[in-house]
DNA sequence: AAAAAAAGAATGAACGTTCATAAATTTATA
DNA sequence: TATAAATTTATGAACGTTCATTCTTTTTTT
């Protein structure tokens, strides 16, 4: 159906005009008004496709947390060891953040403000659970050290997004060798 | 000066309005006229105080930056060894974002959204420069890997933005054995 | 011709900021 | 030392603008 289509297509666009608004100035740049000149859209038109601005963002929220997600899991193969299985999450979580920067600094300025409702959030967090699985069975093959998943996340995972501020900020680059650096630090604060 | 006393007062009481507000509602929560009504002022106050909001949050900024570096330098024994140096400054940062509860979520806020001036971005980082002298110093004694400072602060101090994070949603506890875990998982990813 | 989708204009509320004026304080004059 | 002038500090109301949202009308699709 090609009206359905259109009005996907019309949702991803003020989807993309809010992710890009929020990136470059806050929840606060995003007006709107805003929203539907980037979108190409009247203001009004919007509302037939979300409730409200808060609903919007809450939407946008999940819609990336779920690519980011689909993205970390990508080519997951349960068959091999439980460090190649968590270095291939992790390599491709990192890839996300360098590739997608819009999205990736979207969901890090979600993370560390109140412009996403708790109940969304906690909807997001469930994307990740594959990664909480993993780290459950990697600690009773007693590979990783006992530790909490948040503990676990906040040493492995969240670094990451500091690294991409960085380089976003042009502070400093994220090549290859970096990278496995980064990934060496991350095994090594986790690993037994 | 009773009266250069009250002045200094009547700004800190705007300061910590703002932090408040901006802590519980982002930056949009903060306008001026609640910051006004909080430090039982007029809007029209602020101005004699602060050129614009901007200049308002930039300032509070580097007021909350500097008063983390001197909770995170304090005790600073430069007789003893480098980890135990390091060890210190980790820990007293960690009792900073543990204990200064909102002050900490601000930077946190601030560092992940465009609502700061990068010149007062950089000025706030000259605060934390007595750490990456030490680094540079540990990585000269082959004691931590010869990484980029960024990486060692995303892998050592920046997890400790997460950890608050979620103990202030409820959703995990730093008690000390927490904290004992953290620091080792810092110390980890960075030793040599 | 009927229904659905989209538009632009308009809504009241709230924004950051400025204004003219009033209160408080300091300085100068007696 | 008491008082008047001058200056500083603070105010509440008002500024123009923009906000999120809604209303009415027009366009598009069935």
């Amino acid at each position: 159906m090609a009206l359905l289509q259109k009005s996907i297509e019309k949702r991803m666009a003020l989807l993309k005009a809010t992710l890009n608004l929020v990136n470059n100035g806050g929840i606060q740049g995003a007006s709107m008004s805003k929203v539907a000149k980037l979108a190409n859209v009247s203001p009004a038109t919007i509302y037939l496709y979300f409730e409200s601005k808060q609903d919007m963002v809450n939407q946008l929220y999940l819609d990336v947390k779920a690519s980011f997600a689909e993205a970390a899991f990508k080519e997951y193969d349960p068959e091999k060891s439980v460090k190649e299985r968590f270095e291939k999450i992790w390599f491709n979580m990192a890839d996300f953040k360098i590739n997608q920067k819009e999205e990736a600094s979207f969901l890090s300025q979600c993370d560390n403000t109140p412009m996403i409702d708790e109940e969304t959030r906690q909807e997001g967090l469930k994307f990740i659970t594959p990664l909480f699985d993993l780290w459950t069975k990697a600690k009773e093959d007693r590979i990783i050290k006992d530790s909490s998943p948040y503990l676990l996340y906040a040493f492995t995972i969240y670094p990451l997004a500091f690294l991409m501020n960085m380089e976003n900020r042009k502070l400093c680059q994220l090549g290859d060798t970096v990278l496995k650096d980064a990934f060496q630090a991350a095994w090594d604060s986790i690993k037994l």
